[in-house]
DNA sequence: GTGAAAGCGCTAACAT
DNA sequence: ATGTTAGCGCTTTCAC
């Protein structure tokens, strides 16, 4: 940083003292209006401008909000990630990223980056790793600095903080039932995320809403992407089916081309539904029906329970649930 | 923030003074082994962190970046994101986000937001309106301040900073005449983005490439992606084409699907590469050849010039240029 | 070896 | 209406 002009500069060019310097800007009315005037067309004449840490440790506030996100390169973390920005540059606020790359170490150390005073509250996706692990001892050092912290979409009941998260049971249970409605029977569920709660989440969805339909459920779980589309093409050729429902968006775009180089004709006789409403999925061929979560909504949510609680206006910690939509496209039947 | 442990309050728990216990900290030999064990302990056991505000109002220098992209929901700035916060987390550094929407007033709020002090330096993309209307009254208010700054992909020779650029103008090149090896004769120029410097650029190698090759060029600068379906398909209808080399990502899919509805055998009839290696291209149908940038290596360069300008290691700004790589994939013909 | 004091740039309560 | 002073939390020079 440059030698910049400060309000000390100011006042000795003025020949008077700091303070009336900086009521005189901050247009407090103890100034008298000349020279109000006079400091502020000096101050705009040497482009003066407050330096932001020096306000903050004044004031012990740093208008900025810590984000971790697992990963950037997923689209759904990128839109969440562009609510937030809205949300907060609406409200004055800025945002520092880190990324935990999925890694328990990168979280925890992005909250020690943010447990020093720099942010004046947290908002958070868990890695895959800490959900795997269920070791959340790097909160709870957070926590004892009574930092302000927003749980989003990857979340678990062990932290006692305000949660957003997406009413993944719900949307999963809405697109079993909506494949059953568009006359599919044999719905198999295939899961690349059983580790992580969102896909435990969907899974229950999907049981439940089997267990409505009398329906006896076909879970495949798979370790990794590599592995979808043998796993997956066996399956097909070993037991009757009629729709898949994938807990997540590229797991879906690959079951619609296993099936569809299997020769099954979508959605007549394989239906598909994805979750996350990406790029992947509007474009896949044939366009594939998600149930979308609304990502930049949670965003949104969550920077509005973060400052709300930062602001004090909340005592009871919250969880906010924010509702899916199915947007119906061209791997699923059309309801009669 | 909540009532944080200070050094003043280690000081007078320990009934010394606060330099001693700052310096104990800092393991300054000045002080005993043996006060230095007792003070790193009882600060331990407070769970005593430094605050990190007034660390850097002391030492004038923030250890944060402040980043200014255009879109997060491009997914090539998301690239770029991640290699800068890999880069600048490698180097002990924080990145602090600004999205300007490619709207020049929130880039311009962006600067401001960073000129205060916040930010040791600034990574910047230019806005589309900014690289439209050419008016960079704002860079010239933060060049004032003598705050480093890189510009990267879309720059601006009228402002002089360090830069990290695509070879766009070589990558079209490179594609154009790879296009002719293979058979080409009749490539169409297709560049929805004809206001923004890289879509100059890239219309630059390929007309050179065809003077090269004395072939006509044509040239198709589209208004928006949701008229170059019609437009791409009048073309193909009136124009002998049997190449199509897109400005970017989306054009290049677009154009791709036209073809291929238009009863076009891809690659053999026509074919299609497009700029940026991303989700949309490599699952396109068939898979789209395209011209890389290398996204994240653009962020890493962008934090090492940064980060060299601010040691102050470097005096002369300069222009970093990351090469593209041709990734063959469907869309073209192989090399014979 | 330890402490006092000054200062980073700002704000605000308290004089004058 | 203006100035003095203290203090945010830390580092560092200079005394003791």
């Amino acid at each position: 940083m440059g030698a910049k002009i400060t309000l000390k500069d100011l006042a000795k060019i003025l020949n008077v003292s700091v303070s009336t310097v900086s009521k005189a800007l901050n247009d407090n009315p103890e100034i008298s209006v000349e020279t109000r005037t006079k400091i502020k067309e000096l101050a705009e004449s040497y482009r003066y401008v407050p330096n932001n840490i020096a306000q903050s440790l004044k004031s012990k506030s740093t208008k900025t909000i810590g984000v971790v996100i697992p990963a950037i390169l997923l689209e759904f973390f990128c839109k969440v990630l562009y609510g937030i920005e809205k949300e907060a540059t609406a409200r004055g606020y800025k945002i520092i990223i880190c990324l935990s790359n999925e890694l328990q170490q990168k979280e925890s150390e992005s909250i020690d980056t943010f447990i020093n005073g720099s942010v004046d509250g947290i908002i958070l996706s868990l890695a895959e790793e800490t959900q795997k692990t269920k070791n959340y001892s790097h909160f709870y050092k957070s926590m004892n600095y009574h930092l302000p912290m927003v749980m989003f979409d990857r979340v678990s009941d062990e932290i006692q903080c305000d949660k957003v998260t997406v009413d993944d049971f719900h949307g999963a249970h809405k697109a079993t039932k909506f494949l059953y409605e568009t006359g599919c029977r044999n719905i198999v569920f295939v899961n690349p995320i059983p580790t992580i709660s969102v896909g435990q989440e969907r899974e229950s969805g999907y049981l439940e809403a089997l267990e409505e339909l009398q329906i006896s459920p076909m879970i495949l779980n798979v370790e990794n992407y590599s592995t979808i589309e043998r796993e997956l093409s066996e399956f097909l050729s070993t037991n009757k089916v009629d729709a898949i429902l994938a807990a997540d968006e590229y797991s879906a775009v690959l079951a619609l081309n296993v099936a569809r180089l299997n020769g099954y004709k979508i959605p007549d006789e394989i239906s598909v539904i994805g979750f996350t409403n990406g790029l992947m999925a509007e474009h896949s061929i044939p366009s594939l029906t998600v149930v979308s979560q609304h990502a930049e909504q949670i965003g949104r949510e969550s920077v509005k329970a973060l400052l709300d609680r930062i602001q004090g206006q909340t005592t009871e910690t919250a969880h906010h649930v924010v509702e899916t939509t199915i947007i119906h496209r061209n791997s699923t039947k059309k309801l009669v």
